[in-house]
DNA sequence: AGCTGTGAATATGTTCACAGCG
DNA sequence: CGCTGTGAACATATTCACAGCT
């Protein structure tokens, strides 16, 4: 069923799932094929680009025609491990837990958020659309008994380290981290950051440098 | 008052960031200086690697010491042009948009949302926290009228890159795309795209990846 | 002719290793 | 002696360019 997955860039990974995005933007009946030139124009980058990763994984494409377009939707979904349900374990239930678990797009790709903790006795107990929020100190049990091997931390920065390591010692093996703070953790756990502030400062920097490159120092 | 601004990547710039929150992360009475390996240790990277980002800039550092944190973070937040306050526009409240309007530490490095649109009429006229969400129409004047250079679009991928243009039409060079659809802008606007869904599946291939290795094919 | 798949060429980013200052 | 700053060595990623199938 799987395919073979030889050793492969993160960069190569990230524009692959790019290239699913932009496959199914495509109405395949009108348009049943792609070329790498399209492909590339729809995900951001260069038909080579395109052929590069794509080729890593086989040879999807036909010559003088290009990719068709719902074999190519599979094949990256097998790549990426989208064949399956992923179920999710939930830390934090404040602002942006509230709106990862409502995110619909996860659910669409098999991204499951099955259960919910928090540390604030005031959120345990309510449900969310039949999920119920249980305290911290539940976390381990509740790991181990939804299966879930994927974990996302949307806490304080303070409790995060402590909540990544109840998440791994209970069996999780990948972390979406929301918290602003390096995560030290066993090399055999992949840790995804989402750094919102990081994301601003380099805007912040990109503006900075655009202007001073037309307007002089001059305070 | 600026530093001058050679031309460097954006991974430099992403740990620069990383830095700065790392040297904020210190008590500079406790410990008023920091070498390139502690710091590379909270950061998640390589001694090396801070040396050569920092250097890119100046000699921040003292041989036999190493850097002074509090005047680090201040070289930081000039490079990365934080030495201000960004007014910032927020496109679509829904949860996502809610999270980002409370989310303590874009006001905390300068950036403050100080106008918020929705197109759906029901959520228009609602305050939040003192800031009252228009309508999407009065986007252009808005974003006039507050001098906002930054952008957030938080909104359907549908809606996304017609909002963008009004937003850059308006005066937005640097946007933070939520949308899960790429945007298609002059090159002088920046885009940062935050594509959760994408993180998720990094998370999958590499817990596939890490499991095949181990366990072999069979169904 | 059109478009993929891919080695070779190039560009970019990271690590090494050490000279040189404190 | 410790630690930075940095050129040189290395590793990795991207682009080029074209052979080879359809």
């Amino acid at each position: 069923m799987s395919t073979d997955l030889p050793a492969v860039s993160d960069s190569t990974i990230r524009r692959l799932s790019l290239y699913l995005r932009a496959l199914e933007g495509l109405d395949d009946q009108a348009e049943p094929t792609v070329s790498s030139r399209r492909l590339a124009e729809l995900a951001g980058t260069s038909a080579a680009q395109v052929r590069k990763d794509l080729s890593r994984f086989g040879s999807f494409g036909k010559r003088g025609l290009g990719y068709s377009v719902a074999p190519l939707q599979n094949h990256l979904r097998d790549i990426l491990g989208l064949q399956r349900r992923w179920p999710v374990v939930l830390v934090g239930a404040g602002r942006i837990g509230s709106a990862l678990f409502e995110y619909p797009y996860f659910r669409e790709r098999g991204f499951e958020i099955v259960a919910v903790v928090d540390r604030d006795p005031a959120k345990v107990g309510r449900r969310w659309n039949g999920v119920k929020i249980q305290s911290v100190e539940a976390l381990p049990t509740l790991v181990r008994e939804c299966r879930a091997e994927l974990g996302i931390l949307a806490i304080p920065a303070t409790d995060a380290q402590a909540a990544a390591e109840a998440l791994v010692d209970a069996g999780v093996r990948g972390i979406l981290n929301f918290a602003p703070v390096q995560l030290h953790l066993g090399s055999h756990v992949v840790v995804n950051d989402v750094n919102l502030t990081l994301e601003m400062e380099a805007l912040s920097f990109a503006l900075r440098t655009a202007s001073e490159l037309g307007s002089g120092e001059g305070g």
